[in-house]
DNA sequence: TACCTTGACATTTTT
DNA sequence: TGTCAAGGTA
């Protein structure tokens, strides 16, 4: 055995490296293409250190030779530093993207560079421009941009430029070629419509490409296309490229995509020195592009490519790595047959355990620990649980223990329980843009900017450095709204000058605009200026994190005044492009970490819990894009085996596997019972435990029974800071009988979550109405207006009724100018629809149009209006309700509560027998007819009445939901603030400097 | 073995 | 609000 020099201090191997006979091969490998096939803990980066060194040290290549690359900064920061502390001498150690931006650089060919959600906004803002017919919605004009853009980056990663789309699209037209999936598999396009899409596609594409030509603007990706279109353009600058490095050592080599490698192919040339260490079946990022067959690729690209494998794992148990083997060899082999390898799959040997079998020590080997669990707190307790017990017995540091889950949701209960125990943990990446202190901030910089963003105001006001009082406020507010016409916007800041202590909140901010605009303070000074005026913690980690995302902001290509008020632009646009905003956890910190899997990449931890460890939560379920990349355009080196639904299960597995061999010690997985015969939990630990093979290796057991009185309540109390003013606020006790009155919506608010329905009533703060909304109105509106003047006997015609809708639509104050021109035109479109079918068809027998009701329902009163009631021929009255938006199913209309309400009044009001209750939907121009039995009315009865007795009772809970999404309140609600619990927040002094 | 209903879930994020 | 798949039923 030979005896490499230790490389790697810093990692307290105080060892020499001692390769074993595979390392030693791949290490002394000088000429030529050579591929490793590094498991997890093999030192795959060892292995390629030690190599660069003896390529030096033995005289093959001088240091500036030498071009390694990687994916992360980070990584090749370390590389850096640990051949600089081997050999003292400085190797070029830099990502790929480094790589290709100075080569584009050096030619004078660099760029601004656009993250993805920045060229998303880019693309929002100049949307009209594009004329989208078809990927475009007038309800949510940006909707589609996102899987438009996923599809364009795709075309990167393959080397596909707009024009060779353009040709596909000419040999789709001529009928040359499959019809490829432009749509949702479930939506049945025709082929025009089909042609159309991809003419569209064709044409954002090329727009694009254009527009950032033109502004010199590129993504990541256009880092890679433009400097291997550069180097295949220019001979010259190829040859010297290849002087310059000829030889090419690449790590993690698995997250290749087709470009990259078709880049490494090009640089490496005749002599091929070219060097991939990394591991296929630990390759997690197709999604950002990864070709899942990049060591396939290298094998077909470098005919001659030496294979090495290293099997021996210096970092867990064998009971770890068994599991973990049967987890990943249910993954297809890493080669296909034509692939001309004999390499195949085997389980890692655990060098400790070898090692410790030699020295015949006793092996302290646990199974793999796999916990099923009823309910979320059940799991969140009994990790806590299995860490403390852990921690008493080994004596470990809190940070020898990592948590990984599929997304970020799911550590919530867990974050909760450990800091309800009182122990240190930290959070990598979380958001911090739903923390209460962030969420304070930007309401302050927001009416900073403009003192009519009421919600933000509200929030302001409700600070506790300022003493407004909540009640006086309340009733005011109320007495206003109450007084003014439905829909008409009251200030809040109008109301605020009339309360006592509002004065204060409105100085201060009157102050801060002052302050901003003497000293013209840009956005990342003027948030800190505020912070400070409005005594906002500052400190805060989260605010730190805000700021220097602030900060970074002000340097971004697409940025102009740099001033807070484009920039609070921006961050409407980031939000819908559903951007967040990360905190770096600090990873010296003595605490649990808590991470994504992909977060945990490179990490090994002695005790690894994998968290909801169940389908669909984890393996998460496969959703399909919405423009699928077709066959037809795959690069035929690159294309893989299989749909992409079978690639996504299969970057799953690797996912899991890659979570599991994170542990050193113990590894601890956990998933939630299964519902059927079966109880053990579905996905793969049920395959793991009926897999008689890993007997030895694995220990099922069910969660031990949360046990809430053993919580430290002290210890609690001070995890959660005090609730914010705001959330005291909103939780006041309800002023009189809201339940006093109620509507079919009011009922479903309430359905849905209590406190929404009790903010929206009490606090009448003015809302923007949604645009879907207004245009709902106008609509309404217009069909009124038709209906009566056919009752009038002077109908009006189809033209006067289109102006009508018109000069309607363009008063109601839609602000943007696109969005109503959308509007217009689908208005119209349905309108005319409307028109023409009612033509044709026996005009109804039209009893009353928009009637206002209060009627009597199970002892509450119960209001509405009832959009168009008929006499049907048989003496009956049929009830119609105009939907403007989606279109309702059967179902909807079926279980309706506001269709169930409209006939209990119309029997209550006017003593009706109802016939028919129809949905009409204006989009598709159809009624959907329902019925109800007198049992379904009294179910409506019944729906009202537990409403009733709820509100009564002042039961104002929230219910957090997928509703949350589109709620008013979404920003203040106190349920869906998260909090930073006290072991989260690094000192101040371990943050990023600020510039 | 093929449906259909019901319940549970809601992405990941190097550069 | 949609979607997927588990689990039950024809």
């Amino acid at each position: 055995m030979i005896f490499w020099r230790s490389v790697s201090p810093a990692k307290s191997r105080s060892a020499p490296f001692a390769a074993d006979d595979r390392q030693r091969e791949a290490i002394e490998h000088v000429h030529g293409p050579m591929l490793v096939i590094a498991g997890a803990g093999t030192g795959k980066t060892s292995v390629l250190i030690q190599r660069i060194a003896r390529l030096i040290e033995q005289g093959h290549a001088r240091p500036d030779e030498i071009l390694a690359l990687t994916y992360t900064v980070a990584a090749a920061a370390e590389m850096r530093d640990r051949l600089r502390a081997l050999l003292g001498k400085k190797i070029r150690c830099t990502t790929f993207h480094d790589f290709c931006f100075d080569l584009l650089k050096r030619a004078g060919k660099d760029f601004g560079v656009l993250e993805e959600n920045d060229l998303w906004i880019h693309l929002r803002k100049r949307i009209p421009e594009l004329h989208l017919e078809h990927y475009v919605r007038a309800a949510n004009v940006g909707q589609f941009l996102t899987d438009l853009l996923d599809f364009l980056s795709r075309c990167h990663d393959e080397l596909l430029t707009p024009e060779t789309y353009a040709n596909y699209v000419t040999k789709l037209e001529r009928g040359e070629l499959a019809i490829p999936r432009v749509a949702k598999s479930k939506d049945q396009l025709s082929d025009d419509e089909v042609l159309g899409r991809c003419r569209e596609i064709s044409r954002v594409y090329a727009l694009t490409e254009q527009w950032l030509l033109e502004e010199n603007l590129g993504t990541f990706g256009h880092m890679m296309t433009r400097a291997y279109a550069l180097l295949m353009r220019d001979e010259t600058l190829l040859a010297a490229e290849r002087a310059r490095s000829p030889f090419i050592l690449v790590d993690e080599f698995q997250d290749a995509n087709t470009a990259q490698i078709k880049i490494l192919a090009a640089l490496a040339g005749e002599s091929a020195n070219l060097f991939g260490v990394g591991d296929p079946d630990q390759a997690i990022y197709r999604f950002r592009g990864a070709s899942s067959a990049a060591f396939q690729l290298f094998g077909r690209y470098f005919s001659q490519t030496k294979l090495v494998v290293l099997g021996k794992n210096r970092r867990s148990t064998t009971a770890i790595l068994q599991c973990a083997f049967a987890v990943i060899d249910k993954n297809p082999p890493v080669f296909s047959s034509t692939d001309h390898t004999s390499y195949r799959r085997s389980p890692l040997q655990s060098a400790r355990d070898q090692d410790a079998k030699k020295s015949e020590a006793m092996i302290l080997s646990s199974p793999v620990d796999a916990v099923s669990f009823p309910a979320k707190e059940a799991e969140a307790s009994d990790i806590v649980r299995t860490i403390e017990g852990i921690r008493r017995t080994t004596h470990c540091q809190w940070k020898d223990f990592g948590i990984l889950y599929r997304t970020h949701s799911h550590r919530d209960e867990l974050a909760h329980e450990l800091a309800d125990r009182n122990i240190p943990f930290n959070i990598e990446n979380m958001d911090v843009s739903d923390t209460p202190e962030v969420r304070d901030l930007f309401a302050c910089a927001a009416v900073v900017v403009d003192v009519g963003s009421d919600a933000s105001l509200f929030r302001v006001a409700a600070l506790p450095q300022f003493d407004v009082d909540p009640e006086q406020l309340r009733s005011a507010l109320r007495a206003i709204a109450g007084q003014s016409k439905e829909g008409t916007a009251v200030p809040l800041a109008s109301v605020l000058g009339t309360v006592s202590g509002g004065h204060d909140v409105l100085d201060c901010v009157r102050r801060a605009r002052d302050d901003v605009s003497r000293q013209n303070a840009k956005t990342r000074v003027a948030l800190e200026l505020i912070a400070k005026l409005f005594g906002s913690g500052v400190k805060s980690a989260a605010v730190q994190t805000a700021l220097k995302f602030a900060a970074e902001w002000e340097n971004k290509p697409t940025t102009k005044s740099k001033e807070l008020g484009e920039w609070l632009e921006y961050l409407q646009y980031f939000r819908e492009a559903g951007g967040a905003i990360a905190m770096t956890a600090n990873a010296n910190e003595d605490a649990v970490r808590l991470m994504t899997v992909h977060g945990g990449k490179g990490l090994e931890f002695s005790h690894v819990f994998v968290l909801r460890a169940t389908t669909p939560s984890f393996p998460a379920s496969y959703r399909e894009t919405l423009v699928e990349f077709p066959e037809a355009l795959r690069d035929p080196d690159s294309a893989s085996a299989g749909d992409d639904k079978t690639l996504h299960d299969q970057e799953e597995r690797r996912l899991f596997y890659v979570a599991m061999t994170r542990a050193k010690d113990t590894l601890h997985i956990y998933g939630k019972r299964g519902i059927g015969r079966d109880k053990t939990p579905a996905g793969m630990m049920r395959e793991m435990i009926s897999n008689s093979r890993l007997q030895p290796y694995l220990r099922a057991r069910a969660a031990l029974p949360s046990q809430p009185e053993l919580i430290d309540l002290a210890a609690a109390a001070d995890a959660h800071p005090a609730e914010s003013r705001l959330a005291a606020w909103l939780a006041l006790p309800a002023v009189g009988d809201l339940g006093a009155r109620l509507s079919a919506s009011a009922v479903e608010t309430y359905e849905t979550c209590p406190l929404q329905f009790k903010l929206e009533r009490e606090w009448r703060l003015s809302r923007e109405l949604h645009a879907a909304a207004q245009y709902g109105a106008a609509m309404h509106r217009v069909l009124r207006t038709y209906f009566d003047s056919i009752r009038l006997g002077r109908p009006k015609s189809d033209d006067e009724l289109l102006k009508i809708f018109c000069d309607d639509l363009a008063a109601c104050g839609l602000e943007d100018d696109y969005q109503r021109e959308l509007y217009r035109q689908q208005g119209t479109q349905q309108l005319e629809d409307f028109l023409a079918a009612s033509h044709v068809s026996l005009p109804p027998q039209v009893l009353h149009t928009e009637e206002w009701f209060e009627v009597q329902v199970a002892g509450t009163k119960v209001a509405g209006r009832i959009d168009r009631l008929d006499r049907s021929a048989d003496g009956r009255v049929n009830i119609v309700d105009y939907k403007t938006g989606k279109a309702r199913s059967q179902q909807e209309a079926d279980e309706s509560l506001q269709l169930s309400i409209y006939a209990l009044a119309a029997q209550e009001k006017w003593g009706y027998r109802v016939g028919d209750l129809a949905f009409y939907n204006l989009q598709g121009n159809v009624a959907v007819m329902s019925k109800r039995t007198d049992f379904q009315l009294e179910e409506a009865r019944a729906r009202v009445l537990d409403a009733a007795r709820g509100i009564a009772n002042g039961n104002f809970e929230p219910k957090l939901g997928f509703h949350c999404s589109f709620c008013a309140f979404r920003g203040l609600c106190p349920a869906r603030e998260k909090r930073i619990p006290h072991s989260l927040a690094p000192a101040p002094a371990e943050l990023d400097p600020l510039d």
